[in-house]
DNA sequence: TGTACATCAGTGAACGCGCGTTCACTGATGTAC
DNA sequence: TGTACATCAGTGAACGCGCGTTCACTGATGTAC
């Protein structure tokens, strides 16, 4: 493969997605355009609509790999809730692009195959996070226990990318999180 | 004021904040624009440059406007944790449109004088209800938990309007909420 | 090893659309006298 | 109370732009024989 344009590109799909990651970086998943992606990716303009079909194809696409790239992370964090929510944060700030396309349904097929099966392993980790908490006095309710922790997590993280958090905070979002989640944990 | 159209309308920059706020509930902060605005006010598609100049002009009219009306909700919970928090998934809820501008800070002039001092405004709200926190065993932290308390009534009140949630969460945001910040607070 | 053919990926010209912006204008309102 | 005039709010035609979508096409790849 020298420097020379195939008339194929080989891996186009994956090269769309990655461009799609760069550009929502850049302006945000609403302002996407396909042709965008198709210029970042030295390809026709038409070319995009090959593999995706429309624009919410291609993000259904990557809601459904960030969903999948969450339960992997969220289950490296095994029976460690404190680590856990961590872990949720650093994916935000880390897979931002990807972050902000799952939480905006309405931008892609929610009944997606792919991304109903994402999300239940993704739905599955933060559950098995949370049945490591350690029961405090009060005797545990495991449903609103879950959705504390992922409130919290969910919050920070959000809070960080929108830029809303004050100065003092910091810039490590790992340590920063670590911080406020022990409020919840401890 | 009869039916017949005036020339002159008489109010129509708050009309078009009106017709923002339906539009963006519709579409999305993203996909609004002034064109549409315009027709749902009934006035020429140049009229809205008139009272914004652009498109960013205008959110940042509807951001100010939503911190404004946020501080004032939480004023309202003075002395009371739960309350504030219940209060602000309450607000987020029922004034979807403000909320999601006010989190998506690329859209409008964060450093406009009316969005700082109603932020301003937001912030202290907040933090005079999170000052009302009882102190538990550990020494308090009021940086910590007003972070804490921040990020788990954000996060519930995103998730609720992603409709990310399950279903057994129900359909009241507010006993919902408070079931679930029930666990930091008490 | 070669040839024929089907399939598939990507092309590029063309289209219609809604958008933001500009600009000379017109009608309404307010003020000075 | 009337008139003249300045100011302001909104008009509507025009423009150029980037977009998504369509479609006949072409070049590359894989397979059958």
């Amino acid at each position: 493969m020298t420097g020379t344009r195939a008339y194929h590109h080989g891996d186009l799909r994956r090269a769309l997605l990655a461009a799609a990651l760069e550009a929502i970086e850049e302006v945000g998943p609403g302002a996407l355009s396909l042709r965008d992606l198709a210029r970042r990716a030295g390809v026709s303009h038409a070319a995009p609509a090959h593999h995706f079909g429309d624009k919410a194809g291609l993000l259904t696409a990557l809601a459904a790999q960030g969903f999948d790239l969450l339960a992997q992370t969220l289950s490296e964090a095994r029976d460690d809730l404190l680590g856990a929510g961590v872990a949720y944060v650093d994916f935000a700030v880390r897979h931002r692009a990807h972050f902000e396309v799952m939480f905006r349904p309405e931008l892609y097929r929610t009944d997606d195959a792919e991304v109903v099966t994402a999300q239940g392993r993704a739905r599955a980790a933060l559950r098995a996070g949370v049945a490591a908490l350690p029961t405090r006095g009060t005797p545990a309710d495991p449903d609103r226990d879950s959705l504390a922790a992922w409130s919290i997590a969910h919050g920070f993280a959000t809070l960080w990318l929108a830029g809303a958090l004050p100065d003092r905070v910091g810039e490590d979002p790992r340590e920063a999180a670590r911080a406020v989640l022990r409020r919840l944990v401890t």
